[in-house]
RNA sequence: UGCCCGAUAGCUCAAUUGGCAGAGCGCCUGACUCUGGAUCAGGAGGUUCCAGGUUCGAGCCCUGGUCGGGCAACCA
C-alpha cells in the first residue's frame, strides 16, 4: 500500500495525541433520522469512523432526534443499515433523545446561573430584535425577568401549560456580539408533538445547539467533526460547555460533499419521493446510500472514493466521474462477464448443423485468477448487436459489414454473405458461414481479425429486461441554480429495454452479485425481477472514450 | 461596510509537525490473434491569486491586497 498523506482533521488529531490531550478518541456520527443517508454521509462515515479506526478509539452512531416533527424511526432502521453497508461497525448506538432529562437539567442549571430566560416574544419580533451582522440586536424586557420567574415558567412549559410557540427558553449571552448565533439564541420551544422514541413524555424541546455539543460531552467525544456550514456555531458550542461546566469536547468542521449533477438536500430528495419523480429513497438514480447499493455501487467503491476526495475545508464540486472510476476500478475486478445483447440482429451461419448444439467455454474474468469459465451454448441461429453491423462501414470498422469476417467471443471467426432486408429496406436477417478451424483456444485457421463481438444463441436466449440509468439532473451544479431543481431533472434518467437477450448463465444471477455484459457495461439484478422475469440495473458503463 | 472560510494542471479536487507539487476527467502516444468505442502501459500539461516578510528552505507561517463563498429558522 501507498502512504496516504494525511488530511489536516488527522494532523489534529496527531498533534492532540503526541500531547497526550488524549489517550484514545472518540468520534461520532450523528445523522438526523430525517431522510436515508446519502453520498454525502459516506464522507463523514469514513472520516469518522476512519479516525477511531486508524489511531484507536471508537465511534458512536448517535441519532440527534431533537425535532420530532420530522423525525420517524423507519429512517433510524434503513440508516443503521447503510453504516454497517459501508462496513463500518458503531461502539454504541445512542439517541439525542437518551439525554433530554440530563438536558432540561443542563438549561435549569443555566437558569439558575442566571445564563438563560424565558422570551414571549413572537418568532418575527425576535427576529426584529436580533439586528444584522453590522447593526446589534435589542434587549426587550423578557430579558431581565427574575431567576426566579424564569424557573417557574420553564417549569410550567414543560408541564404544557402553554401553547406551541408562546414562549422559547433563550440563552443570556449578547444581544450585541458580533456573532449573530450568540444573540441570546433560543434553546428550548414548545412543541406538542409525538417523538418517535420518548412519545408524549415531552412538550419541550432542545434546540440543535443546545443538544449536539451536550450530547458530544456526555459521550466524552474528543472529535466532534461537521460541515464547514456550523462553523459560527462553534463559539456557542463551546460557551455551553464552559458554562456548564461539562466535558470539553472539541468541534472541527470540514468541507461537506458536493457532486456534480446531484443534489444532497434531504429535504429536496424527499420531494422527489413524495412527489414520484424517482420510484423511492432506494431508486437507483438516487443519491442515496440504498440507491447507490441497488444500483450495483460497491461500499468498496464509495470507500475509495471517499478516500481519493479527501477532507478540505475548500467548498467543492466532485466529478461524478471519480466515483464513476471508483466504481468501474472495483468491479472489473469482481464482475463475472457474461453475454447480453441488447438490440438483437439475427444471423445464420449457413454451413452450421441445423439443430446441433455444441458448449463453448468462456472465461468469467481474466482479471480475476479463479474465476474459472462458463458453458456457453453455441449454434446456427445468433443475436448479434445491430451496431456491430454496417451496410457501408468506414476505414476503421473492425466489427461486421458485407464480405467482412469478425471473431465472436469464445467462438468462431464468421464472415458476413449476405444481407436481408425487408420491403422497407431495413436489416432483418445476416446470412453468414464460419471457419471451422478457428474455435476460440484452438485456432489453426491462421486468419486474423481485428475485431471481436459478443452474441447470444438464439435458441437459448433469455429474455431479460435492462434498466439504463443516466444522471438525475441535466446541470452541473445545482447548488449554483435559482429556479425549481425539478426543472433541471434529466427526461432520460431512466431507459428501459426488454428486447434484450442473454446466455442462459444469467438465470442463476443472485441479488448482490455483480456482472458485466461484455463491452455494455456493468449490471445487477434487480428487486423488482420475478421468476419468470428477470431485471437488470446497469450499474455504470464501461469507461467510453467515443 | 462587521465576523468566518477559501484561492494549487484545461476542468474537478488532493498534498503527512515548512523539505523534489499528486489523482480523476479531458488530450496525446504505445501494447494487445479473443471486451478494439474495451483493457493495459506511458507522455505532455503548474510563476501553487498578487505584493512584501520570516527561514538554509514556504502551496503550507506572518503582513497587506484582489477575487470568490458563508453568516440574522421556535431546522439540523
Amino acid at each position: 500500500m501507498e502512504e496516504k498523506s494525511t488530511n489536516f482533521i488527522e494532523d489534529i488529531v496527531e498533534t492532540d495525541l503526541k500531547a497526550g490531550k488524549h489517550t484514545i478518541i472518540a468520534t461520532r456520527f450523528p445523522p438526523e433520522p430525517n431522510g436515508y443517508l446519502h453520498i454525502g454521509h459516506a464522507k463523514s462515515i469514513c472520516l469518522n469512523f476512519g479516525l477511531a479506526l486508524k489511531y484507536g478509539g471508537k465511534t458512536n452512531l448517535r441519532f440527534d432526534d431533537t425535532n420530532p416533527v420530522t423525525e420517524e424511526t423507519e429512517y433510524v432502521e434503513n440508516i443503521k443499515n447503510d453504516v454497517r453497508w459501508l462496513g463500518f461497525e458503531w461502539a454504541e448506538e445512542l439517541y439525542a433523545s437518551d439525554y433530554f432529562s440530563q438536558l432540561y437539567e443542563f438549561a435549569m442549571k443555566l437558569i439558575n446561573k442566571g445564563l438563560a430566560y424565558v422570551d414571549d416574544s413572537t418568532s418575527e419580533e425576535m427576529a426584529a430584535q436580533k439586528g444584522t451582522p453590522t447593526v446589534p440586536g435589542t434587549n426587550n424586557p423578557y430579558r431581565s425577568r427574575s431567576i426566579e420567574e424564569n424557573r417557574k415558567l420553564f417549569i410550567e412549559m414543560k408541564e404544557g401549560k402553554y401553547p406551541d410557540g408562546s414562549k422559547v427558553l433563550r440563552a443570556k449571552i449578547d444581544m450585541g456580539h458580533v456573532n449573530m448565533l450568540l444573540r441570546d439564541p433560543v434553546i428550548y420551544r414548545i412543541k406538542h408533538a409525538h417523538h418517535h422514541r420518548t412519545g408524549d413524555t415531552w412538550c419541550v424541546y432542545p434546540m440543535y445547539d443546545f443538544a449536539h455539543g451536550q450530547s458530544d460531552s456526555i459521550e466524552k467525544i474528543t472529535h466532534s467533526i461537521c460541515t464547514l456550514e456550523f462553523v459560527p456555531h462553534r463559539e456557542l458550542y463551546d460557551w455551553f460547555i464552559e458554562k456548564l461546566e461539562i466535558f470539553p469536547s472539541k468541534q472541527y468542521e470540514f468541507a461537506r460533499l458536493n457532486m456534480s449533477y446531484t443534489l444532497m438536500s434531504k429535504r429536496k430528495l424527499l420531494q422527489l419521493v413524495n412527489e414520484k419523480y424517482v420510484s423511492g429513497w432506494d431508486d437507483p438514480r438516487m443519491p442515496t446510500l440504498s440507491g447507490a447499493r441497488r444500483r450495483g455501487y460497491t461500499a468498496k467503491a464509495f470507500r475509495d472514493f471517499c478516500d481519493k476526495i479527501g477532507v478540505a475545508k475548500r467548498d467543492n464540486l466532485i466529478d461524478l466521474s471519480l466515483l464513476e472510476f471508483c466504481v468501474r476500478e472495483h468491479l472489473n475486478k469482481i464482475a463475472e462477464r457474461r453475454m447480453v445483447v441488447f438490440d438483437p440482429l439475427k444471423i445464420v451461419i449457413t454451413n452450421y448443423p441445423e439443430g446441433k448444439t455444441e458448449m463453448l467455454p468462456s472465461e468469467n474474468n481474466t482479471e480475476a485468477e479463479n474465476a474459472g469459465v462458463r458453458e456457453v451454448p453455441f449454434g446456427c441461429e445468433l443475436f448479434i448487436e445491430r451496431d456491430d453491423f454496417m451496410e457501408n462501414p468506414p476505414k476503421k470498422y473492425f466489427r461486421l459489414s458485407p464480405g467482412g469476417m469478425v471473431r465472436l467471443k469464445s467462438a468462431f471467426i464468421i464472415k458476413c454473405e449476405e444481407a436481408i432486408k425487408d420491403a422497407n429496406g431495413n436489416i432483418v436477417e445476416l446470412r453468414c458461414t464460419y471457419i471451422p478451424e478457428s474455435r476460440s483456444g484452438h485456432d489453426t485457421s491462421g486468419v486474423h481479425v481485428k475485431g471481436v463481438i459478443h452474441w447470444v444463441s438464439a435458441a437459448h436466449a433469455v429474455n431479460i429486461e435492462v434498466r439504463q440509468y443516466e444522471r438525475l439532473f441535466n446541470t452541473e451544479d445545482m447548488n449554483a441554480i435559482e429556479d425549481d431543481f425539478k426543472n433541471h431533472l434529466n427526461p432520460h434518467s431512466l431507459a428501459v429495454l426488454n428486447n434484450v437477450y442473454a446466455e442462459p448463465a444469467l438465470i442463476n444471477a443472485k441479488f448482490g452479485e455483480h456482472f458485466q455484459f461484455l463491452r455494455m457495461g456493468y449490471f445487477c439484478l434487480d428487486p423488482d425481477s420475478s421468476d419468470t422475469k428477470l431485471i437488470f440495473n446497469r450499474t455504470v458503463t464501461l469507461r467510453d472514450s467515443k
